[in-house]
DNA sequence: ATTTTATTGTCACACTATGTAACAATAAAA
DNA sequence: TTTTATTGTTACATAGTGTGACAATAAAAT
């Protein structure tokens, strides 16, 4: 990355870089000890909650511009991304939440401020290794922390709606390798792998026949046993195959 | 409608009304005689053919917007929606088209012309009465006529994508009764329903399965026996049910 | 009036997928 | 050696789907 947001805000010309009327939204799926997180930003001293976001550059592609959000946020390229719905709502265009954020950095702004302008939302979800995202904060923010999506602030504007419609979506897709093998370990045993999935869909499934359909699906590898060090019978431990 | 695309033209500072790099493309999906059928735009004297699209005005909701493109190009109200994806690659920006369609309409323009810039295509699909519909050109146009699937002409930019998106998400969304609800009559026989389903997802269906799924559905009343004038048993007509 | 024709509605059977309970295997603690 | 909790597997019932067979029927052909 040669440019940061810091430089941009510094510098109000840079602003030109962006299309305008254009913002790229994302939630960041992370998932650690039977909770499903999501990476959220607070604004400095405004108690202001948000999803991680970013512009368009104007000779960039789409996609590349979510990828780009998604690597200052987490550290992490090449990520799993989807891009699930487009929000434009004119709810989107009260521009309070902003002036309020830009006040509390001591920003001089006008009316005309390039993040005050009625954005169209293009929504991404991505998911993430818990473990090896580093999350930072963005010039405007104190922090980019987890929080557990049962127990997610009050976010801003109708970012908690962009969650909502994420968390569907990653439902419908689940039975997708790829959620699994983005966010459990490289192995994993099938308890494991049935707790990620009754956390997503927030409703318990039958053992057995988990076991079954993802025996039969044909895309788990089987390898050795793992020690548990508990006074039972030791799981096997499983990989996805690629599909 | 109080403004057309007439009035915008004729008026360079009309183009300050909409959002700047943000179009609106739709996929109209119509249903005739065992062919599956989309309405495409032929720009004046000029043998470019594009999706029916348009602007986002800068106090309209986007949903709002995809409905006036709707109304403007078929004259219906009440369609049925479907926002499916968004189109945000660098090739959309190639501005030839357009200066040949605003050149063939000796239309004065220069580099900073509204219709030249890079769009952002935010693109939905629609399902109507193929019956009902009154396809209308726009100024820059000289038809808006159906065109049939398997048949399209070479269209601008990624349209043709565009397209195959669309086809891909109605064929996900088929057995939702609202497909069939707005592309056939009101009534239809079995084999009509299920002459729709084969052409939308491009191959033969079982007819007994495709029967006993129908009626199994819940989501199908059947009516009297309808007369065809035909050597042979007479079918049911059936009409959706509201889900 | 009877037969022929093509299509429709339904049933029967096989096969697959899924919900559920039961039971044996097992690793470590008691 | 027994107890405990969890895992892997099997068995059976139920639901859904693919397929062929066959009777019902509306109008044309004889």
């Amino acid at each position: 990355m040669d440019d940061n947001i810091e430089q941009v805000t510094a510098d109000h010309l840079s602003w030109e870089e962006f299309m305008p009327g254009i913002s790229i939204d994302c939630v960041i799926f992370g998932y650690h000890r039977r909770e499903l997180k999501i990476l959220i930003l607070e604004y400095k001293k405004s108690g202001i909650f948000a999803l991680p976001g970013g512009f368009l550059r104007k000779n960039e592609e789409l996609n590349d511009a979510a990828k780009r959000v998604l690597f200052e946020r987490t550290g992490l390229a090449d990520i799993y991304l989807y891009q699930f719905h487009t929000f434009g709502s004119l709810k989107r265009s009260d521009t309070r939440p902003m002036q309020t954020v830009l006040e509390k950095n001591n920003t001089p702004f006008d009316d005309g401020h390039f993040l005050l302008q009625r954005f169209i939302s293009v929504s991404y979800y991505a998911l993430v290794d818990f473990k090896q995202a580093e999350p930072v904060a963005d010039v405007l923010s104190d922090s980019c922390r987890w929080y557990d999506t049962d127990k997610l602030p009050q976010l801003m504007l109708d970012h908690h709606n962009i969650f909502e419609k994420a968390l569907k979506h990653l439902q419908i897709n689940i039975d997708r390798s790829v959620v699994g093998l983005n966010l459990l370990d490289d192995t994993f045993t099938m308890s494991e792998l049935q707790n990620l999935y009754e956390t997503i869909l927030g409703e318990k499934l039958n053992r057995t026949g988990f076991h079954r359909k993802m025996m039969l699906s044909g895309r788990l590898k089987r390898l050795g046993k793992k020690k548990t060090g508990k006074p039972h019978r030791s799981p096997y431990v499983y990989r996805f195959t690629e599909d």
